[in-house]
DNA sequence: GGCTTAAGTTTACGCCGCTTAATAAACAGA
DNA sequence: TCTGTTTATTAAGCGGCGTAAACTTAAGCC
C-alpha cells in the first residue's frame, strides 16, 4: 500500500483541486455576512476573514469573474447560485468531519476544528457520505456508544501481535510515537 | 457549531503549516528511490514525481536549506534526521487514512488514496491516535465488524427526525446531496 | 465649493510551486 | 582533443495568495 504513497496520480491531484482552501472561505464568509448583517461588503469580507481589502478586492474580483460571486441590487455582495451550491457543500462536510473528530473520536475543539476545516474541501463525497454512516453506526446504539468511549479511555491500543494486527503493516502504527507535522520545521 | 467555519484562527492554519504537500513527496521520494535504486540525484526524484529537473532541483534546494535533506559521500541525497523523521509522521498519516478509508469506510482505491493523500500532512497527531482507536474498536470484534458491514451495505442513512439525530444539526446530512468539491469549478 | 472620510481598486512586492529554456559542468567515445 | 549526452542549476514566466501603500470615487458636512 505504501507504494502508492508517491503515486504521482494521487499526489499531484492537491494543487489540481479547482477549489482553493481561500476561495471556499471567501465564499463561506460572503454567506454568513449576508445572514448576520443583510449584506456583505468586500470591507466586511476583509475584516471577517482577516485579510487586508486589497486582497479582499482582487479575489472577490476574480470570483464574480468564476461567476460563484455577484452584486445584488444595490451593489451589495451575493452569491451565485454556483457560489451558494460550493458553500453548501464545504460547510457539509466541515459538519460531518468536525462532528466526526469531536463527538466520535473524542478530539479537542481545536484539533477538531482545525482539522476539519483544513480538509473540509479535499473530502470526496464518497468519503462524506460513508463517514455519516460510520457516525450512525457508532451513536445509532446506545450499548455500542458506551462500549466505543470505554474502548477509547482504555488507552492501550498497540497491538499484541503486528503480523496478526489488521490495522499494522510492518510497524505498530499506534505504537509509533507521533507529534504534529502542522508545527513541524524549523523555528 | 457552524459558525466555527469561518473563525480566523482555524481557517489560516492552512496556509500556516510549515510543511506543504509539496515538500512532504520530495521527501518520500528521496526515501523511496534509496531503497528502490539505492540513491536518489534530482533527475530520479524529478522523474518520480513527474515534474521538471528544473523544479526538483530548486524545491531540493530548499530542502538541503531547510536540513531535512544532505548528501552523502558519494554526493547523492540523502535524508537528514528531521527528513526522515517527517517521510515517517507522513507515511504513518497516510497509512493510518488509507486504511480507515479503504478497509473500514469500504470507499474505492481511487477516493480513498486520494483523500488519503491530500490529508496525510492535514492530520493532526491527536487524530491520527484516535483513529487507530476507532479502527481498533470495529476491527477487534468480529461480530461488531460484520454488524458494521451489514449496516454500511443497508444504505439508508437518513435519519428518522433531524431534531433528534445525534449527528444532523439543522439538516440531514446524509440527505444532502453532494458531489466532487474537487472537481468543482467551471471548465 | 472645498474638506474629510470611508470604500474600493490598483500597483508593487514577496512567497510557493510549477513550466520551459538556457547555461554550465562532467563524462565518454571517435 | 573535439563533440555529443547526461546531469544539474539558473532564469524567466505564470498562477495562487497574501501585504502595504497609493490612488479613485462617492458621500457627508460646514
Amino acid at each position: 500500500m505504501t507504494k502508492e504513497i508517491n503515486n504521482s496520480a494521487y499526489w499531484r491531484e492537491f494543487e489540481q483541486n479547482k477549489l482553493t482552501h481561500s476561495a471556499a472561505h471567501y465564499l463561506m464568509a460572503i454567506d454568513s455576512l449576508r445572514d448576520e448583517l443583510g449584506y456583505a461588503r468586500v470591507t466586511d469580507v476583509a475584516e471577517k476573514l482577516s485579510v487586508s481589502r486589497g486582497a479582499a478586492s482582487t479575489k472577490i474580483a476574480d470570483l464574480k469573474k468564476r461567476r460563484w460571486v455577484k452584486e445584488d441590487p444595490n451593489r451589495f455582495l451575493l452569491l451565485a447560485d454556483d457560489g451558494e451550491a460550493i458553500v453548501s457543500r464545504v460547510e457539509h462536510n466541515f459538519r460531518i468531519l468536525a462532528r466526526f473528530f469531536g463527538d466520535i473520536l473524542g478530539i479537542s475543539k481545536d484539533n477538531a476544528f482545525g482539522d476539519a476545516c483544513k480538509m473540509e474541501h479535499l473530502m470526496s463525497a464518497e468519503t462524506g457520505q460513508r463517514l455519516i454512516g460510520l457516525m450512525h453506526f457508532i451513536e445509532g446504539d446506545d450499548d455500542r456508544m458506551k462500549a466505543f468511549r470505554a474502548f477509547m479511555q482504555s488507552g492501550d491500543l498497540h497491538c499484541a501481535d503486528v503480523e496478526i494486527c489488521p490495522i499494522c503493516e510492518d510497524e505498530c502504527l499506534a505504537a509509533a510515537t507521533i507529534t504534529d507535522l502542522a508545527k513541524e520545521g524549523q523555528s
